[in-house]
DNA sequence: GTCTATACGGAGATAGAC
DNA sequence: GTCTATCTCCGTATAGAC
């Protein structure tokens, strides 16, 4: 924002010679202003007490250039919303093609789900999702965009892992789809739920290993083959 | 509010004599009034965007009755939720006393997380928990009363039962709370998660009971004593 | 494409009569 | 305690110049 103000004042390069923005990429690094601004307020004050003026103060334009771009409040926040879900989610997705394959399946549940905890814990993502659950009754699209998402980046690879898994004898999960439904939410879930209602509950490092421990363990003794 | 309009033309009963309500009662039927009408509202609208004028509407008061009795808006979502929340949890309690005494542990645990799935899973208390959630950031207050009376009402009993049937050898559970949470996660928890994202996704009834049995399974597996 | 300036409605809250 | 009428401000959205 500080840099578009001194183009508009005739910027220079190191040489004298006058810098002429390409205006569509003028107009997508404003685009992203206003997303970022948008997504920030929508974070601090929920869909109904954001307020365009806010954003329009946070992202350095003019609130009739964030109206031309995204047309309305609710479609700002559409847009903000479903542009930053599948980002959130595609951080997990590296860890889980490794669990049909490893040597420990202990060892790799915990330290699938640990990742996962770790990151769907952080502030940020604990806010998105209250924010999304908060609004679902007015925006249902964000309850199916979020289901879509984290199954797919996932629950999905995470039910096929499960499926090689039993039909090499690894595993004796009959409905691998629950099964998986029941890892997370016994490992994830516990803790995920505490930070719902008490988002600055301190959970100690040593702790959420131990809860996510044994939730594997709950998990095992049901399912795994001797 | 019918009722109300009669008492101020001269109300009478079946003799003929005039009803005069006692003036207390009347202000605690506005204020009943008042605390169902904004209920009805703040869980269709969220808080924000829930409106004074819709809740006097609704209440059939004046707008100044109601700043009279609450103060302010937040001040009376904080009255109405707060208010709530123990009555909707209060329903929950009195399975769990027989879980001690159980003759069949395994079929105790599933009629008692089948009767708080099904009241969990009802669309009003399921708003009231989005509400909840998407407003924690503002009112952490809330957060602190729904595990206050979440756990004093269902963790915290079911966590002396496992106590207890620990002592008696009925059960081998080394943290009865973090067990409780456990098993709620992997009963309850899953279906809620679902309802959470997906308002009227339906769950069959046999459904319910399949995944709660395989919870109580998954549960047991690890912590029945042989 | 982007801005400034403004339209227009509805928000929360209160003054003052009864 | 309760009402009617009103204050004041801020909300979303747009018109029109450049």
């Amino acid at each position: 924002m500080g840099a578009e103000a001194q183009d508009a004042q005739g910027a220079t390069d190191e040489y004298g010679i006058p810098i002429i923005p390409d205006p569509a990429d003028a107009a997508s690094r404003k685009r992203q202003a206003i997303i970022d601004a948008a997504l920030a307020e929508f974070l601090a004050e929920g869909y109904s007490a954001a307020s365009m003026d806010a954003i329009t103060r946070g992202s350095g334009v003019s609130k009739a250039t964030i109206y031309k771009h995204f047309g309305s409040k609710e479609r700002l926040f559409l847009a903000v919303i479903g542009g930053v879900l599948p980002k959130t989610y595609a951080d997990l997705e590296p860890s889980n093609s490794t669990i049909a394959d490893a040597p420990d399946l202990r060892a790799a549940l915990v330290r699938l789900t640990t990742d996962w905890a770790r990151i769907l814990l952080r502030p940020d993502i604990m806010s998105l999702r209250r924010l999304v659950i908060g609004e679902i009754d007015r925006f249902p699209q964000l309850g199916q965009l979020w289901y879509r998402v984290s199954y797919d980046m996932n629950n999905g690879p995470l039910v096929e892992a499960f499926t090689e898994l039993n039909a090499r004898g690894a595993l004796a999960a009959p409905d691998p789809k629950l099964a998986v439904q029941q890892l997370v939410a016994v490992t994830v879930g516990v803790p995920q739920l505490v930070r719902t209602f008490s988002p600055d509950a301190v959970i100690e490092d040593a702790e959420l290993t131990r809860v996510i421990s044994s939730g594997v363990d709950l998990f095992l003794a049901r399912y795994a083959t001797a």
